[in-house]
DNA sequence: AGGCTCATGACTC
DNA sequence: GAGTCATGAGCCT
């Protein structure tokens, strides 16, 4: 499967995004020493678009309008968790109890932790919305910076210690 | 097959 | 609040 890799232009930086013929399959958060070559022009305009506009929702806590289609690959336990993830509406939260209980797996909790890191689209499969007991942060790929970031852009309340 | 690592959470002092 | 443990899944070797 080719994997086309695209820099995708936002405010906050370019981020890297990976697409098969299927869809998006990675995306990235800006780095400091970004891809030199890009292929840009190998996917569809509609599909960078849509990933572009659904960056810039995220970034401002506004609701995602669109995707473009997304070529995942995870175990089913791990779609499975990044399938409930999707159905957190912007400003809301979920803990990762309550995720486990979500895809009938209550006793998974640190399974379902796994899984969130093993996300390879963070914004767009909103994996910032989970926090742990207690609205505590928890963790995150990208940083904690970025989960941050991404909470208070929706005006999420959690607690630091 | 066994061992190790977790973005957890509940429990003990 | 620090220490400890059960726990599921994934990724080694």
């Amino acid at each position: 499967m080719a994997l086309i890799s695209c820099l995708i232009p936002t405010e906050a930086g370019e981020f890297t995004a990976i697409f098969t013929t299927k869809g998006l399959a990675k995306l990235s958060f800006p780095t400091s020493t970004p891809a030199r070559r890009s292929g840009n022009d190998r996917v569809s305009r509609k599909w960078l678009e849509q990933t572009r506009a659904a960056i810039e929702a995220v970034l401002h806590g506004r609701k995602v309008k669109s995707l473009p289609p997304l070529d995942l690959d995870g175990t089913e336990f791990q779609r499975a968790v990044w399938n409930a993830l999707r159905e957190i509406p912007a400003g809301q939260t979920m803990s990762y109890s309550d995720v486990a209980r979500r895809i009938g797996r209550p006793a998974a909790v640190r399974a379902v932790g796994g899984a969130c890191g093993a996300n390879p689209i963070p914004l767009l499969i909103p994996c910032h919305r989970v926090l742990a007991k207690g609205e505590m942060l928890g963790g995150f790929s990208g940083g904690l910076e970025w989960k941050k970031r991404l909470l208070q852009a929706e005006r999420i309340y959690f607690n630091t210690n």
